[in-house]
DNA sequence: CGTGAGCTTGACTTGTTTCAACCAACGTGG
DNA sequence: CCACGTTGGTTGAAACAAGTCAAGCTCACG
């Protein structure tokens, strides 16, 4: 399955993404999973590229249709009037960029590449077609929005009542867990695109803080980081921290 | 229209809730809607009650019906393996305790009572017909979920990137705004049943440090608390801390 | 009258930020 | 080819925000 240019239809064809690996559970990839393809088997698609690095909608923005990242990573983030940012949650491929975005077409946070990107979007009108047609449908999305927002509440737990090293080990944990049910794990070692700028933004701390941290982390051999890649090679040890202070 | 004791059925009755004052937005209140009144014609009503300080349920907790507020406030929130706590959103009188609860049974956070509190609870199996049957309803759920998803990430942020003034002053805020909304402001001062430990939990910071920056607050003029109510003393003042560090 | 929950205040400690300097890797254009 | 700016990472010292510990106070309640 190959990809097409901005905007090209597809119609007739279920639309697949070709750059995800297997999915395991209904919390991914639901564009192509067997009901979507259905409800979805004459419809128009497009795909969309972005190079890392670049922004790619605003909060506020006015996004026509329903995006769904195919291969890269990016970010959901909201940006104080000072400049401070936080990131409120890292999309991995498979992932709806938002499941509000299915009913209004306005994004509450600016969406930013990571990684070079690739996304493909969905028209909201006969997603939303499909989904008073099908209730299992609707069993999906809601599924997908309480996951979102139990990873929302996880998140303001995480920075009102735990350390920082406590925060950097839960956020790699999630990351992994997240990508090993898209079966994108190597073992314990996982294709790892994020600057300490990003990890920073993402648990609330100074990059040079995380730095820090990360630095100890090494030290203690409880991660190994580099060339863009991160092995967990103490789990156990790695969860301790995630939990205590 | 008055309150009834635990399980008793109301059937044929328009299930409304009378301790609320008048609501000015979807987001409130859904279910005496006139649309789900209609919806929910001949369901069971069951009402509640429970004193101050009680606990409703614990994470995981199962669910049976769809609950929301009637009367007093509540607190949702995450509790840590050694005792502390965050607080997850503040539930007012009209408030759903949780979309989610609409489609899954279970909790995925604890919730006590903050004040003396009525709640109300629906049969999630008619809800999920009624909302199958019209879109409209689909929709109205769909902006609730999608205004507790922004309100967490607006938590998260706030946790990340905002120091103890700030934090604090934005959920006095957010509060007064909640309440406005639903016609329980009276000028510029409301009920304020939160101890500070809940403030504390709310923000992510001790209950000392809560106490210190509120004593600040009345010294500088910017609120006034005194039996249980706040009056916000100087809105645009405590705006800007809000905005600030 | 005693008890416990809630608020206030002060002294001290800790975690995190800020500021600053420096290094390595990389791409660009002269 | 080299000079250069940019981006990302590392380290150390000093400043600051928030946490901890402790004591004393009020008030409601039994």
């Amino acid at each position: 399955m190959t990809m097409r240019g901005n905007g090209s239809p597809t119609a007739g064809n279920p639309p697949t993404c070709g750059a995800c690996p297997a999915f395991q559970d209904n919390l991914c990839h639901i564009f192509t999973d067997a009901m979507f393809a259905d409800a979805l088997a004459n419809t128009t698609v497009d795909d969309h590229y972005a190079p890392a690095r670049r922004s790619l909608w605003r909060a506020g923005d006015t996004i026509g249709r329903v995006p769904v990242i195919c291969q890269g990573w990016a970010a959901a983030s909201a940006t104080l009037s000072d400049g401070r940012r936080q990131i409120l949650s890292f999309l991995l491929p498979g992932d709806l960029v938002s499941a509000a975005l299915i009913f209004e077409p306005v994004s509450h946070c600016a969406v930013d590449a990571v990684t070079e990107l690739r996304y493909r979007a969905f028209p909201r009108g006969e997603l939303q077609q499909a989904l008073s047609r099908k209730p299992d449908l609707l069993a999906i999305v809601s599924r997908i929005s309480a996951d979102e927002k139990a990873r929302a509440d996880r998140l303001a737990t995480d920075l009102g009542r735990r350390g920082a090293a406590a925060r950097i080990a839960s956020l790699i944990l999630a990351l992994a867990e997240r990508l090993r049910k898209r079966g994108m794990m190597q073992g314990n070692t996982m294709d790892f695109p994020l600057r300490q700028h990003h990890i920073a933004d993402a648990v609330g701390l100074t990059v040079v803080h995380v730095g820090n941290v990360l630095a100890e982390f090494r030290r203690a051999g409880l991660v190994e980081i580099n060339d863009r890649s991160l092995t967990i090679a103490d789990q156990p040890a790695l969860r301790r921290i995630a939990d205590e202070l």
